[in-house]
DNA sequence: TAAATAGTGTCTATGAGACACTATCAG
DNA sequence: CTGATAGTGTCTCATAGACACTATTTA
């Protein structure tokens, strides 16, 4: 008898669930992880695309934050490194069933040892790719917006701290994390200054091998904190944007 | 009948709730509005301060933004000009009456034109100064940990915005604005640097008039766009903090 | 006149941007 | 050797910080 208690209280009670916009990149592309939604009686946007989530289970979840870390292992398997709010998105049209209202986490990972193993069928997870229109994409309920506000609060931060850093694999080289700077901003950032920023901020442990290749064998690092993204005093800039900060939240 | 629907959605649907953390400066010190809590059978927290905020009403709220509007005008008698989310809490404890969520936001007015008007009875209201210690006040619920939160943003953000000019009357000279800012941060800043910034930033535009005193006669201002905040590409700087600008989010 | 606050001139230090330069590997 | 990418030296420019200076009012 989940609703014994309503009655105590005047107003009717939002549908309330918990989303998860979890970016990662690979092959120099930044990726979004998208699940399929159910087909069945009554379910919402059957077959589309949405962002991993749902409801919160006030039976098994402390709090927010733990139901979307729950959902994430379900989905990825893995402890994220970088787990943030969003915020949270709520109206009376979102859902077909009725008042709802989501809480947005944001998340960043690394891909190097990762399967997404969970659900057993492939078909049903995917890392979608971040396309210039993704967010014109029909994705389930309100989750283009949603993933539209996440790429921006993305970008704006990675102008001045080192959250792409979250989503590199363990061990990586300077060139690398610079070629994801760019990836997500898209636009190219100078070698020397990067470089000089990074490795003044002490974000980074050099680890004892090089990675090699046909050419000169770079300095491999890895995260020093890996649970806390540093922020620079200033953004990074560029030839053509000075001043390319943006709104920062 | 409101609860029909709720037996097709699996899961017990947590209460949910707005509030408000809205700040204002008045007599150089940064003020927070609280509310009383109502004294009545099966009220919680009876007679505590509590951030304004309460129930959305799903018959009139069309969406969460408009809810904290809506909650803010009977209040303050006013239409925000600043407000943001600041985000959601929601576990099982926080209220004693079962599993809930809020969704917080983040407001700031200035205080020219205003008067407390709602209510009546102006014991259940009041703008309570921000000491250093007030988030160990016993605000009710977890709201002196909302508060906490809602700080840390609110003088982050001043190391790298305009916020503080949300805070002003509707006209206000540099020097009160240096104000504004050194009593949110809790530090001077240097003359010089601050009005050459704010006037490059082009953020105020002149009004034909001084404010006169028993000295020289300052320059009166007004914010260009009373929307939107401008972000500096680096934090305001300090003798002691030459890279102050912490955690932003 | 003094007191008080408004507002400026100017020097220095810091770090980003540009870009050419050197370094070290595979083949 | 060449090709390719790693990594550095060094100059210039913008702007913050410091702080002393001038400006304009009332009493």
């Amino acid at each position: 008898m989940p609703h014994v208690k309503t009655q105590t209280i005047d107003f009717d009670r939002p549908l309330t669930t918990v989303d998860i916009v979890i970016f990662t990149v690979s092959e120099e592309t930044l990726r979004v992880l998208l699940v399929r939604r159910p087909v069945g009686e009554g379910e919402p946007f059957p077959g589309r695309w949405a962002l991993p989530g749902g409801f919160i289970d006030t039976a098994k979840d402390a709090d927010l934050e733990s139901c979307a870390r729950r959902k994430l292992t379900e989905k990825t398997g893995v402890d994220v490194p970088y787990l943030e709010q969003l915020g949270s998105y709520g109206n009376a049209i979102r859902d077909p069933r009725g008042w709802s209202a989501t809480h947005v986490y944001f998340a960043l990972m690394g891909l190097d040892d990762v399967e997404l193993a969970a659900g057993g069928n492939a078909s049903e997870l995917r890392w979608a790719p971040v396309h210039a229109d993704i967010t014109g994409e029909a994705l389930a309920f309100d989750h283009a917006e949603i993933l539209a506000a996440a790429l921006t609060r993305l970008r704006s931060k990675v102008e001045y701290t080192s959250l792409p850093a979250f989503l590199m694999p363990v061990e990586f080289t300077l060139t690398e994390l610079q070629r994801t700077y760019e990836v997500i901003l898209g636009r190219e950032l100078e070698k020397k200054a990067f470089r000089t920023r990074v490795l003044a901020a002490d974000l980074l442990d050099t680890v004892p091998r090089m990675q090699v290749g046909a050419n000169r064998p770079a300095q491999l690092y890895r995260l020093r904190d890996t649970r806390k993204a540093h922020v620079f005093a200033r953004p990074f800039g560029s030839a053509d944007a000075p001043n390319a900060a943006g709104m920062r939240r």
